[in-house]
DNA sequence: TTCCAGGGGTAGA
DNA sequence: TCTACCCATGGA
């Protein structure tokens, strides 16, 4: 048994707050390196600092949805410092949107009403990833192939080239570009079976690692929308649905990934079961503004799980 | 077997 | 800007 250190880190979200529905928001927590613990209502993730630390962190909820704290327990082998400590706190307040306001959004979810104004008890966040790196690798894997083919994938790039955890090699991190970059398009095809995304995959992180990619650099808010989504668009493997999934996750809610669930969905709810003109469809969430995916989002939840 | 999935790249209009 | 056609994979 590996000796571990263990720090207790705590963050202080934005209220209103609700962390088992910030964490479950949607799939991204049912991906490597993310595990949910249904009974201890705890999340955990491995995660692998600048410094070439890898540590556990075991992340709850505390207090009230009116007055939340996010505890983090952090496991490693050595002890952290204090820049380790301030990295897993900007990461995990990055990965629970603990500042971002949605107070303008929760406001015209009570002047609609049903089922929108659920989302006012802290909803409303959708759970990302430390980096923008592994929302662009795992949205890749979202493309033109069932769940279970994305969670095949995704599992095979921590099993295969993640960072383990000191002491349990089965406990990985998401891998790194470098380490992505380090792997031939063909052992990412033959062994972790990314199929034709594994050269968009490789060249992404070959770009990323020699620097001539900044991808962190776009999460800056100042930056317009459309020129965010210009740079999404340019890269290989990224088109339409795949940027308005990424602009969400950067917090931009402007637009809505018009994707087979959207279609299928709209289709069911609000044209009687028929495909509705693109122009119609589009316009059922014109009214939310710049919060339009939220709206949808919320829709969506409420219709299949009432 | 055949189809197709929370699409996207490319060539050719 | 729009339309065919192709692309790996694995489950149904």
């Amino acid at each position: 048994m590996t000796s571990r250190e263990i720090t207790y880190l705590d963050l202080t979200p934005r209220a209103p707050f609700d962390f088992e529905g910030t964490v479950r928001s949607h799939g991204w927590v049912l991906l490597p390196p993310n595990v949910w613990n249904a009974d201890r209502r705890t999340w955990t993730r491995i995660e692998r600092l600048r410094s070439g630390n890898v540590v556990q962190l075991e992340i709850a909820g505390a207090g009230s949805v009116a007055q939340p704290r996010i505890q983090i327990t952090a496991q490693s082998a050595r002890p952290l410092s204090a820049e380790e400590r301030a990295e897993i706190l900007t990461a995990v307040g990055w990965m629970l949107r603990a500042d971002e306001d949605f107070s303008a959004f929760y406001a015209l979810c009570r002047e609609r009403g049903e089922p929108w104004i659920r989302a006012t008890q802290g909803l409303g966040r959708l759970l990302r990833s430390p980096t923008l790196f592994e929302d662009v690798v795992k949205t890749i894997c979202t493309t033109n192939i069932k769940w279970s083919g994305t969670q095949r994938m995704v599992t095979r790039l921590v099993e295969h080239l993640g960072a383990p955890f000191p002491g349990e090699p089965g406990q990985r991190a998401f891998p790194t570009p470098e380490a992505i970059a380090a792997a031939t398009p063909e052992r990412l095809r033959a062994e972790i079976r990314l199929g034709y995304r594994a050269p968009f995959i490789h060249t992404l992180a070959v770009q990323v690692a020699g620097g001539s990619l900044d991808l962190e650099a776009w999460r800056d808010p100042a930056l317009p929308t459309p020129v965010v989504k210009r740079h999404l668009l340019a890269i290989k493997g990224v088109g339409a649905y795949a940027a308005a999934s990424l602009l969400m996750l950067l917090g931009r809610y402007d637009d809505i990934a018009r994707d087979t669930v959207f279609r299928d969905f709209v289709s069911a709810k609000y044209f009687d079961g028929q495909t509705p003109p693109e122009v119609e469809a589009r316009a059922l969430y014109d009214a939310w503004g710049p919060w339009k995916f939220l709206a949808y989002w919320f829709d969506l939840w409420s219709y299949y799980e009432p």
